[in-house]
DNA sequence: TCAAGTTTGACAGCATACTGACAAAATGTA
DNA sequence: TACATTTTGTCAGTATGCTGTCAAACTTGA
C-alpha cells in the first residue's frame, strides 16, 4: 500500500486527500524538470534562475534573498557563488553591511532572463490552454489552505 | 519580478497558472518537511519511508522500486542502503537473478511502517478537515491534466 | 548455440536542499 | 559607552535527487 493509499476505513476526503498529495509530489518533481530544461540552453538551472529572477529588480543579500525564497541562507550562498562564477551577478559594495555583499544582476544575467522569462510564457501559456482562470485560482485557494494547515497542525477548522 | 508572475500581458488564464505553479512548489516543500518530521521518532525520513512502504507488500529489487516510484534506480539504491544498515530491510536471494537482490521489510521495519502509518493517517485527517471529498478529487483530476501536458508539451489541447 | 541488445547493480560526481557551528558585523539595551 | 542579542557570511557535514559509466547478468533473435 502506498503513503497515499487509505490505510484503513477513513473518510472518504482523507482518502483523496492522500491522492492529491501524490499528484502533488508528482507535479512538483515535473515542474522542477521542466524549468532546468528550459534553462538549459542560457546555462542556468531551476535554482540559479530562480535567485536571479528575485534580484532582477533590487539587489539583495544572500540571506534576503533567501528569506524571499523561503530558502536558508546557506543553500542561497552557493546559488549565488555559481551566478556570480559564470557572471550572470556581481558582488556589490553594501554601504549598511560590510560583510553582507549585495548580489546585482549583471547584463549577462539580465539577458538571459529576459529571454528565459518569454520561453516559460510560451510554455506556461501551453500548460493553461484552453483552463478556466476561475477554476485555476480555486485550486491555488484550496492549496493555500491546507499548506497553512500543514504549517499550523492546530488550526484544523480554518 | 518573480518566474510565477505574469511577465507581460496573457492570457487570465496563463497567470493563474503561474500562481499555482508557485503555491504547488510551496506544497511540495512543506509537504516533504511535514513527512520527515512525523517519520523522525522512528529513525525514518520521507525518502526511506517511501521505499519502505513500497516493498511492505512484495519484496523488489532495487530498479523495481525506482520504477514505481518514478526514481532512478541509482537514487533508490542508496535509500535501500541506508534502510538496510538500519535493520529496516533484509536483502534476499533472488532466484530470478543473480546480481539483483530482494529488497524485503523486516520486522523492525513493519512495525514502524505501521505506526507510522497511523500516525500520518491522523495527520492527514487533520488536513482533509471538512473539505468536499468530490472537490479534492476534482482538483487531483486538474493536477493530473496539468502534468500529462508538461510531460507531452505538444499535445495541448488533451 | 551464440552474439547482440537490455537490464541491473555499483561507483563516481554534480546539484541543491537541510542543519550545526563559528566568527564578524550590526543592533538593541542598560 | 559597553555588553548582550541578532543577523550575516562561511565552512562542514548530511540527505536525496540526477547523470554518466562499467561490467555482470539476463533476454532475444538469427
Amino acid at each position: 500500500m502506498k503513503p497515499w493509499q487509505n490505510p484503513s476505513r477513513r473518510p472518504e476526503s482523507e482518502e483523496e486527500t492522500f491522492r492529491l498529495l501524490r499528484e502533488i509530489c508528482r507535479f512538483r518533481e515535473k515542474l522542477q524538470a521542466a524549468r532546468n530544461e528550459l534553462a538549459r540552453e542560457f546555462g542556468l538551472t531551476d535554482a540559479r534562475w530562480l535567485v536571479l529572477d528575485t534580484v532582477e529588480d533590487k539587489a539583495r543579500t544572500t540571506s534576503s534573498i533567501g528569506r524571499f525564497l523561503g530558502l536558508t541562507r546557506q543553500s542561497v550562498q552557493r546559488t549565488v557563488r555559481h551566478l556570480a562564477g559564470d557572471g550572470f551577478v556581481t558582488l556589490g559594495h553594501n554601504p549598511d553591511h560590510a560583510r553582507a555583499r549585495l548580489v546585482t544582476i549583471s547584463e549577462k544575467g539580465a539577458l538571459a532572463l529576459g529571454k528565459l522569462r518569454k520561453k516559460q510564457a510560451d510554455w506556461v501559456s501551453g500548460l493553461a490552454g484552453n483552463m478556466e482562470p476561475g477554476n485555476i485560482r480555486m485550486i491555488t485557494g484550496t492549496l493555500r489552505g491546507l499548506i497553512s494547515r500543514i504549517e499550523k497542525p492546530e488550526k484544523k477548522d480554518t
